[in-house]
DNA sequence: TTGTACGCGTTATCAT
DNA sequence: ATGATAACGCGTACAA
């Protein structure tokens, strides 16, 4: 009485057995006359079956469980609408999570998701500790991780080419007559950090150019236009080139706060290409990393691996695009 | 040997009962060496424990779910930041969903979370259908909506005072010498849409100005970009209050793009002040309606109503704050 | 301290 | 067509 109804009080109530229940619940072979009255029965108590005692018969939830970092950022939210784009034919509902840069709590809701709750889990962690690898390889359900990692691992991953993405950028500013070229680069604890600063200071290598990284704390806007400030302590160069979005706009909005112009006197890209970019103004030049198509490949490769559990691991690759918009125009231009 | 290893497989790898690796997992006392031969038998097997036979047994997941309608808008993920935030002192996961406008999904989702796989359920909908009300009037966990409803259906809810929101914006644009103020409206099938459209009509009558609505498909930017093309084939009013800000945002753009100048030529408000609205240029006057502390409040009815289900239902609410910025600056002005 | 046995709510098999 | 019953994996009285 106190709970909620079960199958047997439906049963019960309907004066069939729990088998009945289930078979007209289930859509199996049953006589109209008993369905009827199951049915009403059901109506009558308000039953709605138990999916904890379903998921542990059937060995699937009909859950899939997607990790992010921070879905504040809106290349998460980009990327998580290509995961349920691709997991529309099949009938499962997605469950996000923004999980913060804590590994602790990443770790948490990997277990948590893929103790039974969870038929798969994509993740998309920026800090990737041999602790987090470990436990992803010891994970019972399919996984797929968005970002790169040693293919010895043994994981299905989709990554994209980060370092062509600079290079993209990069030379984009050069071609606009910029010669100072700073980064404004991710915490250094992060993979995209990382990759992105040293594809920076190769292609500062290899042009000539003397690099000069200032370190962000996060990817986000208050953290991008803190960096600014640094930034122009130490003298503004002709361009910038920010690890991200959200860090690129708080440089625009910084800049534009103290009057410096974009792109008159700075010239700033960004990474992502998330929608704001294009809405700000001036509109951010940005690469285009396909977010979306990164979680429609990650999805694809987790249905895939949910019917072979087998086969090999793949790795889907996304290439970057350059976006070219307003805050990198020569300063010649309009 | 194919599929997971359970606690079944530990005990018989360890040489002890089941009962005695379920009281090793579970902290008990046991006595130290055969604690450890049964940790290195989970080692050895790489067991996991299957929460969803937990779940079963202990009659609780230690999940929270959130649904909202489209995380892609800022708002949602400040609210979750909230929920997350009241939640903090709860070993639970919070289970986010983007359930898009249809109500079908959203349905889905509920009957997905409330059937034993969440032990508490936050939603906010911005479609409340009888259907989905009755729903949520049968769902067996505890559930807290955010959004306004009829007090009858006995659900505990997070209300904000949008009438009071619209107001303080409007009469903010009057202050401001603005004398023709349209909306551009929600969508039509939207309670926010609805509500925040029949404020701003009140306001018009009090004030004797004549109203002019122009509804956008969708709470988005381009949505808002398409209104402002609408807005101002019919002749350009002085003042645009939109009915959230991402609308808003979608506005500003589209002024700039035809070189409609803000504020001079147009002043425009938003709502719900998401962090974009002070990054972007001109920056955006908006209300805030509390997205984050109307997020923490849900959390912590849900979590006393999981302390006692009996007790009678409550409303807590949130008051609107004007927050003023460059978007609405007297035309005099700078 | 440890083991046996039961039950959580469901589906599916095997009788009838 | 329907009913009795055995799992699924876990936690925990109760017995030893």
């Amino acid at each position: 009485m106190s709970g909620r109804p079960t199958i047997v009080e439906v049963a019960a109530h309907a004066g069939v057995s729990i088998a009945t229940v289930s078979r007209v619940l289930n859509g199996k072979q049953t006589r109209p006359e008993t369905a009827q009255r199951v049915r009403d029965a059901v109506g009558v108590l308000g039953y709605v079956p138990d999916g904890v005692g379903r998921a542990l018969k059937l060995g699937r939830a009909l859950h899939v469980a997607f990790a992010v970092d921070d879905l504040a950022n809106p290349v998460y939210t980009q990327m998580m609408a290509g995961v349920e784009d691709g997991l529309a034919s099949r009938k499962a509902n997605l469950l996000v999570s923004s999980t913060g840069h804590k590994e602790e709590q990443l770790l948490e809701f990997v277990a948590g998701m893929s103790d039974g709750h969870a038929d798969g889990l994509i993740i998309s962690p920026l800090v990737r500790t041999p602790a987090l690898i470990a436990a992803l390889q010891r994970v019972p359900v399919p996984v797929v991780l968005i970002g790169r990692v040693d293919p010895e691992i043994g994981l299905d991953t989709v990554t994209t080419d980060s370092q062509r993405g600079i290079d993209l950028a990069f030379d984009h500013l050069l071609s606009t007559g910029r010669r100072t070229i700073a980064m404004v680069g991710g915490p250094v604890g992060t993979a995209p950090g990382r990759s992105r600063r040293d594809a920076y200071l190769r292609a500062c290598a290899r042009h000539e150019i003397e690099p000069r990284v200032v370190p962000a704390r996060a990817f986000n806007v208050s953290a991008g236009e803190k960096a600014f400030a640094r930034l122009r302590r130490g003298g503004l160069p002709q361009a910038v080139l920010a690890a991200n979005d959200t860090l690129a706009l708080g440089i625009l909005r910084a800049a534009l706060t103290a009057g410096v112009k974009v792109p008159h006197d700075l010239a700033v890209t960004g990474i992502d290409d998330i929608e704001f970019a294009r809405v700000f103004s001036p509109a951010l030049t940005t690469v285009s990393l396909g977010a979306g198509r990164r979680g429609r490949l990650a999805a694809g490769l987790l249905l895939s691996r949910m019917q072979d559990r087998t086969r090999p691991p793949k790795v889907a690759t996304v290439a970057p695009r350059l976006v070219i918009r307003e805050s990198t125009a020569p300063r010649g231009g309009r």
